[in-house]
DNA sequence: GCTTTTTTGTCACCTGGGTGACACATAGAC
DNA sequence: GTCTATGTGTCACCCAGGTGACAAAAAAGC
């Protein structure tokens, strides 16, 4: 049979992520916190379903992943007791962008994100939410791309990347989504870790496949060619 | 001659990072931004430095980028107009992650983060940094890792990916730094992108090394080694 | 204990992508 | 316009790391 863990106000403000709060804070926390035991190879959320809850891991490990394009197992992270995790949780209408699963038996809190925020901030939930948005919200989908980057071929990882731009620099044309930048292959190549002269390659072959032109030094890509010559499902996002 | 942008209320509001703000928290951020325009190839911040301030990014485009450890240039990002930048100002005593140049000329607004949390959320800053650094810190140095993965060798990730475990799974032992989980080559494997095989191979090195060594099936890892055979700088962070 | 399953160790072989080298095209600079 | 620097295209060659296959060793069941 496995003990039920304490969780009191004193342990809690031991854990770094709680070290700043007043016992008064920590103590509603808890009271709002439903506890579950978690085993081995349990999945807790997957990835792609809506993001309600943030959790508190109060023993064992727990693991986050991804599939990648190529049903390739990621491991992104490994959690450590006292860390918080599901923090997709914080950003407005955001979706699980990892798997998690126990890596072992485990103790896991869950509390509601508003709760959590307005319980320790102070401040409105949604408020608080969309600053996270705007702000971390760059950093998160980097770690996205990264994430996805890992175990890709070159050709994928071009794609993500040129799907990335055309997301925050493409506008709409005729031909397709022009990109407002001045890119050279070194810097794609940069972009991919890659070497230029491989990316030149890949960029002539996406051109004769019609996925890709270029007007001068500017680019026109074709959003959805490039996801089907990268293997991506059709508009993901 | 460049003529300075007009940023006003209206404008901003327009933007993605601040559509949910108000007319008055608006007005008083800009009231504290400095403007400054920023010749393209011109380095804004670089690597390792405090962090004091957080971009605006008005017009042109911005680049974030690192040096790896074997001083390949990583891009880690184009920024685009309206994104806000240089976000580990919004956590306690961060250093900067990356290094920002005008990826094209650039006009860029600056403010302390402090004026901004207290600005945009009213709660203060400290609190709201700690929470942070709690919450989004994970993704943080989850993207640090990743970034860094670009342009290793798998003898480099392993190490990364080893010390990383170390610094969240060690504790001390006579023998080194022992690590509280059982880790099968295949878990390593997924956590750095490689195959089981190779993992197997280097891990084995490793030992010979006597970097590493097994007690059972718990690894002990000795950290400053572990640094010298992958060529990275004694302890930084 | 014994059996089954999971991990580890080590091959031989293949391939994606890195490297260096060089010709050609383009775009600023003046 | 001409000159110079910076990008692009295309080689031939090499190597890190992937793949499949299989034996030995540890763990886990029972």
């Amino acid at each position: 049979m496995v003990r039920t863990p304490i969780l009191n106000v004193a342990t809690v403000r031991r854990l770094k992520a709680f070290s700043w709060a007043t016992d008064r804070q920590v103590e509603r926390l808890l009271s709002h916190m439903r506890l579950q035991y978690v085993e081995k190879r349990t999945v807790l959320f997957d990835e792609g379903i809506p993001s309600d809850s943030l959790y508190l891991l109060v023993s064992g490990v727990a693991k986050l992943s991804l599939r990648s394009p190529d049903d390739e197992r990621v491991l992104v992270s490994l959690v450590a007791p006292g860390e918080l995790f599901g923090i997709t949780s914080l950003m407005p209408g955001m979706h699980r962008a990892f798997r998690s699963e126990a890596f072992s038996d485990c103790w896991v809190g869950a509390v509601r994100p508003e709760v959590f925020v307005t319980t320790l901030l102070d401040c409105p939930f949604a408020e608080f939410s969309a600053m996270m948005e705007g702000t971390v919200g760059r950093w998160f989908a980097l770690l996205y791309r990264y994430t996805r980057f890992q175990s890709s071929s070159l050709r994928q990882k071009l794609a993500l990347a040129l799907l990335e731009l055309a997301r925050k620099f493409g506008v709409q044309d005729a031909r397709g989504t022009l990109l407002i930048l001045q890119l050279t292959h070194e810097d794609l190549a940069d972009l991919v870790g890659a070497s230029r002269q491989k990316v030149t390659e890949h960029m002539k072959e996406l051109e004769r496949r019609q996925v890709l032109l270029r007007d001068r030094r500017k680019l026109i890509v074709h959003p959805d060619r490039l996801r089907e010559t990268a293997g991506l499902p059709p508009d993901e996002k």
